[in-house]
DNA sequence: TGCGACCGTGAAAACGTTGTCGGGGTTGTT
DNA sequence: AACAACCCCGACAACGTTTTCACGGTCGCA
């Protein structure tokens, strides 16, 4: 409540020298230094971190910019980012832009005019010219989760093609030979990603993929329910899917269950994200996990850095988090005296 | 980027009258207006809001403080709060208190720092003293979902006590007469609201509920999976069960399905959120819906007319919201003939 | 022609900080 | 005893705004 001016005058010195023994950033006599710590403690002063931003041009607060906080993924990268912000002295200030370009366009502007030290966000804009222009100001900016082909903004996302191989190669392996997939939409890059790793390594072993096997959805839940009715109409039915999320996991499983097959003895299920509902379902959903936790890592790492030293640049301008498969319920391999 | 001073410059106006055409506060003549808007949107000039906030005593801002961000219906208020901010024009910076008061206490001093308009904040750190260094500023402040009493500090929650009534009504109509409930920890008020509502509904059509019938668990998966291991030590089993949160019901579903008990057949489930969650699991859960939407909205109208009018006093210091029973496949009457 | 009213604009103060500069006092060295 | 070196500390400018005040010019009216 009080500002400098007042503990100065309380503590009978110069807001100069409160300024000092707040900060610790010069001598000065133990006497008064304690005198002045005693009004800070007493009245409850606290700098006042708008002005102290105007000043030093920096108020340590991040801004996150995501698509739709609401989704799992999201929530849990909402998380860490916290997470981390907290563990370096940094205020997070979040928006979500409902993937509408317009509404990021907007967000990214508010976070410039409060002189945010730096931006994480997810999902571009399709006309791009914001980063740069956050770019050409020096502020630090980091895409998170869907990458961007950027020479000097850096992206942090899953090895989504190395996910796709993960699980391409467990299937093969398992002795899957005919198997369905359902992605997300084909717009987004992180799908073609998943896609072709998943293709590949089939394709190493000698199993094709009909088209008529590589079905198209949204990501959520309902998604996965239609993509589901779409896998009943196959003949012969695959002894193996994945899906590109859990949600449509789930879905899936849902409409599968209720049309009398049993998973996985009939048809072994993979999601992908590993939310925390993955191990709540029945049967428990053996998926991919990204670990987001580690997106968030090196997203403020990034961020710390390029702070520190202006002209800092990442080494690599796409950083890649390996993927890792977790084997639940909802997958067998196909000669089942082996499990 | 550049500063009001620059766009003056520009322009060849001085920074008052740059001020006047961005805040339209006073007339301009209509030639230099237009000089200063060209020059504005060529710029893409911004006031920064740092600068406003230490002016203005208005920064646009408003903290969100909650114990869990990664939980659904956290996230979901989350999710409705940025809604309702950026609807009003505000930004909306969170904190993630992980139930721990001294972080909580530090999050609110972080944003006293940083003079938000205003706080929202759901669990009230025993001490309480937050609150009232907050309000003794004059700074609006909420209390959402996690009430408290406070003859200045309004809070809005969720109609614990009807929402037990209702579920409690809902089995007694239902023929159910063997009852049990799985609460939260008994340590925080909305638990014992819930329950009492739901113990005096029943009580009201006779029905009582034996004490082993009265489990207290965490509120997550976890917790309602040991709670359905007790469930099954009970002899004879209930007919039907309301957990006070969706995670605990999917979770008691899960080890009872797993004992080989049908639901709804052999036992009802009943939760409570209605989080995302509870349409997708098999069966589909019946539950209680909170609306998150109207905490937020009705949240944000009191900060807005306390902004307005400092000295607003809301009508009444709690309000409440009434919920609602969402019937799903997890529940049915005990006379199976009705349905 | 003179005067008051009004209108558009600029100068300046203030919001709460931090850092630079310099002044006064104390100490140490020759 | 004189001077250099140091140490504390206060005055002041600056960060980017908004708002008050005042000033010069136009206009309307007598």
């Amino acid at each position: 409540m009080p500002s400098i001016r007042e503990v100065a005058k309380m503590a009978g010195v110069s807001i100069s020298t409160v300024s000092r023994v707040v900060s610790g950033s010069a001598r000065v006599e133990p006497a008064t230094r304690d005198r002045v710590q005693e009004v800070i403690v007493q009245t409850g002063y606290r700098p006042n971190l708008n002005a102290r931003s105007l000043r030093l041009r920096s108020g340590k607060l991040v801004g996150l910019a995501l698509p739709k906080i609401m989704h799992d993924t999201f929530a849990t990268i909402v998380h860490f980012a916290e997470k981390e912000a907290h563990k370096m002295g940094y205020g997070l200030i979040i928006g979500n832009t409902e993937d509408d370009p317009e509404r990021e366009s907007a967000f990214i502007q508010d976070l410039l005019a409060r002189h945010v030290d730096a931006i994480i966000f997810s999902r571009v804009s399709d006309a791009g010219y914001l980063p740069d222009r956050a770019r050409e100001r020096g502020l630090p900016i980091v895409v998170i989760d869907r990458g961007i082909d950027h020479d000097t903004i850096p992206s942090i996302e899953t090895d989504n093609f190395g996910a796709g191989r993960l699980v391409g190669a467990l299937f093969a392996k398992g002795g899957h030979t005919r198997v369905a997939t359902v992605t997300g939409p084909a717009n987004v890059k992180l799908v073609r990603d998943r896609d072709r790793g998943f293709l590949s390594a089939l394709d190493e072993a000698g199993i094709v993929v009909p088209s008529a096997y590589h079905i198209e959805q949204n990501f959520g839940f309902d998604g996965g329910t239609v993509a589901g009715q779409q896998l009943l109409q196959l003949d012969p039915l695959p002894t193996a899917v994945w899906a590109q999320s859990d949600m449509m996991a789930v879905g899936i499983m849902r409409v599968l269950h209720q049309a009398g097959f049993r998973i996985p003895e009939d048809i072994s299920v993979v999601g992908m994200d590993n939310v925390p509902i993955a191990r709540m379902v029945l049967p428990a959903l053996t998926t991919v996990e990204q670990s987001f936790e580690e997106f968030c890592r090196r997203a403020f790492l990034i961020i710390h850095q390029q702070l520190e030293n202006p002209v800092y640049r990442p080494p690599e301008h796409m950083v890649q988090i390996p993927a890792s498969v977790v084997i639940r319920d909802s997958y067998r391999n196909v000669d089942a005296a082996v499990r």
